[in-house]
DNA sequence: TTTGTAAAGTGAATTAAATCACATAAAGGG
DNA sequence: CCCTTTATGTGATTTAATTCACTTTACAAA
């Protein structure tokens, strides 16, 4: 295959082709055609092989996709053939629920640090042994630890100043909870998270829908 | 306009316009063009005309959109000219999260009854006063307090089970934290949300970007 | 070894979405 | 009252993504 862009929707199948493969892998199974997968995940069989086709040739033709080897490879394209060091930033409602959740670390995820602004948090422990630092020791701590992605958990108004101080910091990857829009140079790779524009979508289909 | 199909991501896009209408509309200002409003959203001007046009003339040619009538128009297309009752499933670390969270009134959404299995869980009363019922009574309470979104917030393992309770209660939108794929008839809208795919976007882009 | 079959890989076709570019309409000033 | 300015609304165009349909290849069984 040339030099073809890779669609940033391909991209996030194939974490969902991972969750599928990871399931199938515990139940026993050693090896799946496109077309079982495809049910599995909800998505088109030529869908698959030609998201993988973007990155090389990973199936065995007339017999499937072994899924060892497949979760090997793609996880080796989405760069998750390590571990990444994340700093939280607000360690409020939402920050302390991530943190505790043990759900990241199984992805290779590891939370390395904490921040926030108010006084009364800074220095204390958390149940799995971070401490919270003040925000301005940001850049410092994320040197130290190797910290490489940034959640921004605080509330929108402290969001943009937050993503400054991160990038200051050289961290170039941001998963924004903030409910802001914000701006960032070419180098760092924001995704932000908004629920109440899910809700808002399941609300437009109820209306339309005659519920 | 004939009946054309609306794209789901103009529905998406139309919640991000409410969210800077609002910003704009506190900070004072009565009236707006699609090209600072795009330039605020991050969007092509032509977008978020094409995207209003989905649904009717809303603006005045050589002057912009008023504010305040933009928003009340948005809100009625997406349904949230009303509030939506809410039933919160799994009130473990996520769901109290989520449920003491402020900001989703504020957008018309209110958790209006919380669910859960654990014998320990069930009968207690959260912080904003809702008590904790069995899933069992889902159908019951769903229809007492007159719930339309359901929110999956239990272990992966319990989702498809839960959505099959949901829908029997005649609940049709459901917002779903687990990570799983869960399978629902026709007339029942679903809306994922998983963090670490997410992560794993931001992991590509630092991995192929040379960090 | 040969042959039948299953399923990957892929160029072509289709479908969908985003953007351009201009005709159109409102507002204000002379 | 007309002319200029400005920014919407939209058909045409471009770009992107998805799906189809066919070719290729590996394997297994005869
Ligand atoms: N909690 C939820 O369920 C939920 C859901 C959707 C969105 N969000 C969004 O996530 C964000 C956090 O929500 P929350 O409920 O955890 O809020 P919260 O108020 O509980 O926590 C915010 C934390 O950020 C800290 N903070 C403020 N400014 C800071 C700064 N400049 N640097 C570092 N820390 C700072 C605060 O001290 C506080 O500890 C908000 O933007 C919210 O809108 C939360
Ligand atoms: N906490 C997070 O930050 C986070 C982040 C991403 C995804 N998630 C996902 O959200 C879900 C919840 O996460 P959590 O951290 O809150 O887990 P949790 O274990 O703290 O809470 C789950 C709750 O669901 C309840 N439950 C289990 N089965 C149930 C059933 N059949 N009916 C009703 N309730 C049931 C449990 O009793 C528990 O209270 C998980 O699927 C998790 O993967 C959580």
């Amino acid at each position: 295959m040339k030099f073809p862009k890779i669609p940033m929707a391909a991209i996030n199948r194939l974490s969902i082709y991972i969750r599928a493969l990871e399931e199938l892998e515990e139940q026993g199974i050693k090896v799946i055609s496109s077309e079982r997968l495809a049910k599995q995940c909800g998505v088109n069989p030529a869908q698959i092989r030609k998201d993988l086709a973007y990155f090389g040739e990973f199936g065995v033709r007339g017999v499937g996709y072994r899924i060892e080897d497949l979760i090997r490879e793609i996880k080796e394209i989405l760069g998750l053939d390590r571990t990444w060091n994340i700093a939280m930033i607000g360690v409020g409602n939402l920050g302390s629920a991530l943190i505790r959740h043990g759900n990241f670390i199984k992805h290779g995820y590891v939370f390395a640090a904490a921040f926030d602004i108010d006084p009364h948090k800074i220095g204390k422990r958390l149940p799995n042994g971070l401490i919270i630092h003040h925000i301005d020791d940001l850049e410092k701590v994320v040197k130290e630890c190797d910290i490489h992605i940034g959640v921004i958990a605080t509330p929108a108004s402290a969001a943009q100043s937050v993503a400054n101080q991160l990038i200051i910091a050289g961290v170039n990857g941001i998963l924004n909870f903030a409910p802001a829009q914000i701006q960032v140079p070419e180098c760092c790779h924001v995704e932000n998270v908004d629920f109440t524009i899910k809700l808002d979508s399941i609300a437009y289909h109820l209306s339309t829908s005659g519920t």
